[in-house]
DNA sequence: AGCACGCCGACT
DNA sequence: GTCGGCGTGCTC
């Protein structure tokens, strides 16, 4: 059995029967005694010889399912298991929905639909009851029969329902959802294909002449430029031949625009795994599509578990985005498991961005993906490139440049719309006294504290620490304490105060915390009126901005000398996805970047070159650097309350590795330990160990064996752990 | 991880 | 006299 547990090992349980043993199968769920409690696991092995004697196994409490889960799922999470180093029951136990988890039954979904009873006559007088009246009018309209949740969804309550059913007016149903996949589609596009330009034709021909094998492919297309009509019109090539597409989009991506965008274009339903689903619902999907009824998934990172019972493409959009890393637990990456997948499936996969990572592009230049370019916007304008402004010696105000203010001017007063990006949420990121020096620092973490004006207090954006606003200095009580550096709410506020007349949306973290506040000011947004939108990076990504003319970048230094050899690549992606917020319609846009390094010579042929020429160059250093993609990570992160208990484990463990490698005959570097880039974060200290190599099953070895160690290591037990291949971030 | 055991310090 | 703090050990 798995079972939902870390260790990274599987457990003997007897039969519960003794014969017959032909019920028993790989796959199937079962309730086990493990330790003092009942666990739900997996049998992933039938053994007919124990490592352990007979009387210290125990027996099967329940089988919990009478066919086993889908292969393909069990297969995806088997190697997620081995290439993730993870336990193989915890991973099981992540992949499948809470309801599976739980141990409720998976079979006996069923679809309960309400319709007028047929001995019902047509007309009745329902009196005073309206809402009975409506509710007989639209099961009228629906002679198959509509199911409870869509009459909620049309604002019947339950109450209503059941009166009509306690007069005899209306009957329902019950189906089982087991039933096979539907016929083929003839024609699953509801509304008709738009026209594709030559670049999309080409594109698209190219991918459909390969759609029954592997068939790894990159779509580089700058922004605008039509790649999500590439996807659909693939989609609509796989599911009329009676098979399955599942798109992968990032977390903020699934809006309901894109997903109803999804919907209008085709007439088979679209089943989508977003946070709002309940867990009963999650199952459901997940049911539908292992038995094949369900032809299109889309969803964010973990929907890549979802089972497939005819496979026929993946689709990675945005492939670049950070959100398809999983950053805690089984930290799996859903674009390489997509990649993995597919190739287990023999099925094309496609990873769309206007800025692919290193990784993709590196595989799309060397030939082992097809690469597919789109470098035409459908509105006839070339991409913005960026106008880099000088912020040394230059009086700012709210972190505007003199420059900058007048162009956002002209704008307004051109009836256009401004977007202004920001990397820090707050109204300043820094605290200080301007007679002492002292700054707002964090207790818990090595931080500075972010000073907020709305509600006025001081918080750390690494912590949940919260702190009032000292009236005077703790160090010297000058009273003299000043806000350095702006955030998103000064910059609003230094916006409001030179265009009073002028609505400004700010676009954050805490101001979009209310549900569906976001969607609101979107569509306000898109009525076009001249307006201003201030705003972290959620502004960066996929939304379409039509009247928004002019792009303004606060300061684009962020990721320019970062530690993290990942972190110019990630802001040449961020930039270059702001900057195509910039004239996606009619009007030709403008980018200002403010900088203080105007000469860098990266952000320099960003500026005058866009991405994929900065990227190309990237990967020239990396190559030379042997970093990713040229080689490969493996990072183990130690933390804990004690540094001593952190270092020591950490160095223990280096040691290890190292005195290890000596008797190995595979080439391995490791590196540290090492103190993480914020050292102590709420009041814990985290360290690293780094180890990479040039070939994969290299650093496979080493990981494993490092894992091993750590898994029998009593020194360890105290001390919180976790190796993170492939690490996305090193912090 | 999740749970029990066990051994020491603060309350009714 | 007990409640409960977390160190240690184990899970077929």
């Amino acid at each position: 059995m798995a079972l939902p547990s870390p260790l990274r090992r599987l457990f003997d349980y007897l039969p519960a029967t003794t014969p017959p043993l032909e019920g028993w199968q790989v796959g199937l769920r079962v309730s086990v005694p493990f330790g003092r409690r009942e666990v739900v696991g997996v049998i992933v092995e039938l053994a007919s010889h124990s490592e352990l004697p007979k009387e210290q196994l125990k027996c099967v409490h329940n089988v919990l399912d009478d066919t086993p889960l889908p292969a393909d799922w069990l297969w995806l999470c088997r190697f997620t298991a081995r290439y993730y180093q993870h336990s193989l029951g915890d991973t099981l136990a992540n992949a499948m929905p809470a309801r599976l988890r739980q141990g409720h039954p998976m079979a006996g979904r069923t679809l309960t639909l309400w319709k007028r009873s047929p001995s019902a006559a047509e007309q009745h007088d329902f009196g005073r009851a309206h809402r009975q009246a409506a509710l007989w009018e639209l099961l009228g309209q629906h002679p198959n029969g509509l199911a409870s949740r869509v009459i909620s969804a049309h604002g019947f309550t339950q109450d209503t329902l059941s009166r009509l059913a306690q007069k005899g007016l209306i009957i329902s149903t019950t189906q089982v959802l087991t039933a096979a996949a539907p016929a083929r589609t003839q024609q699953s596009l509801a509304n008709p294909a738009l026209p594709l330009n030559r670049e999309q034709a080409v594109t698209l021909a190219a991918l459909h002449e390969k759609l029954d094998d592997f068939h790894p492919c990159l779509l580089e297309g700058v922004t605008g430029s039509g790649k999500t009509e590439v996807y659909l019109q693939l989609i609509d090539a796989v599911v009329s031949k009676g098979r399955q597409a599942l798109v992968l989009i990032p977390e903020i991506g699934l809006t309901p625009q894109t997903l109803a965008r999804f919907r209008q274009r085709f007439n088979v339903p679209v089943l989508a795994l977003h946070s709002g689903l309940t867990d009963p619902e999650r199952l459901d999907v997940w049911e539908a599509a292992a038995a094949g009824r369900a032809l299109i998934i889309i969803g964010t990172r973990s929907a890549i578990f979802t089972p497939l019972a005819r496979p026929g493409v993946i689709i990675v959009d945005e492939e670049h985005d950070g959100s398809y890393k999983q950053q805690d637990g089984l930290r799996y990456h859903a674009r390489d498991l997509a990649i993995a997948r597919a190739h287990h499936h023999r099925i094309p996969v496609l990873l769309g961005s206007a800025t692919p990572s290193l990784e993709s592009l590196q595989q799309a230049l060397q030939g082992s993906y097809r690469h597919l370019t789109l470098t035409q916007r459908a509105s006839r304008h070339a991409p913005a490139r960026l106008e880099l402004t000088d912020l040394r010696h230059q009086p700012c105000r709210g972190g505007l440049l003199p420059g900058t203010v007048k162009a956002i001017k002209k704008t307004l007063e051109a009836g256009k719309q401004v977007l202004v990006f920001i990397n820090r949420r707050g109204f300043a990121p820094t605290l200080a006294c301007h007679a002492c020096g002292w700054v707002a620092e964090c207790h818990q973490c090595d931080a500075r504290m972010t000073l907020h004006r709305q509600p006025p207090l001081l918080a750390c954006h690494h912590c949940d620490a919260r702190r009032m606003l000292p009236p005077a200095c703790p160090e010297c009580a000058s009273g003299d304490l000043r806000a350095l550096g702006s955030g998103t709410e000064r910059t609003e506020e230094t916006l409001q105060g030179l265009f009073p007349k002028t609505l400004i949306h700010r676009i954050d973290r805490d101001s979009t915390r209310r549900k569906d506040s976001f969607e609101q000011i979107m569509k306000d947004v898109s009525r076009g009126d001249p307006c201003l939108l201030v705003g972290t990076q959620m502004l960066a990504k996929g939304h379409h901005l039509p009247h928004v003319t002019l792009v303004v970048v606060i300061n684009a230094d962020g990721g320019l000398y970062a530690a993290d050899f990942r972190a110019l690549e990630h802001s040449a992606q961020l930039l270059e996805q702001v900057a195509g917020r910039a004239g996606r319609a009619a009007d030709p846009g403008r980018v200002l970047v403010q900088t203080l390094h105007p000469d860098d010579p990266h952000l320099n042929q960003l500026a005058e070159h866009g991405y994929a020429a900065l990227a190309r160059h990237l990967l020239t250093e990396r190559r030379s650097a042997q970093l990713p993609p040229f080689s490969f990570m493996a990072l183990l992160r130690v933390e804990s309350p004690q540094v001593d208990a952190a270092t020591q484990l950490a160095t223990h463990a280096a040691q290890q590795v190292r005195d290890w490698l000596e008797t190995q005959p595979i080439q391995v570097r490791c590196l540290g330990p090492i103190p993480a880039p914020m050292e102590r974060r709420q009041n814990r200290y985290h360290l690293h160990v780094m180890l990479s190599a040039n070939k994969r099953s290299h650093l496979h070895q080493a990981a494993s064996f490092l894992v091993n160690w750590l898994e029998n290591n009593r020194e360890a037990r105290r001390v919180r752990w976790s190796l993170d291949i492939d690490p996305q971030t090193l912090s």
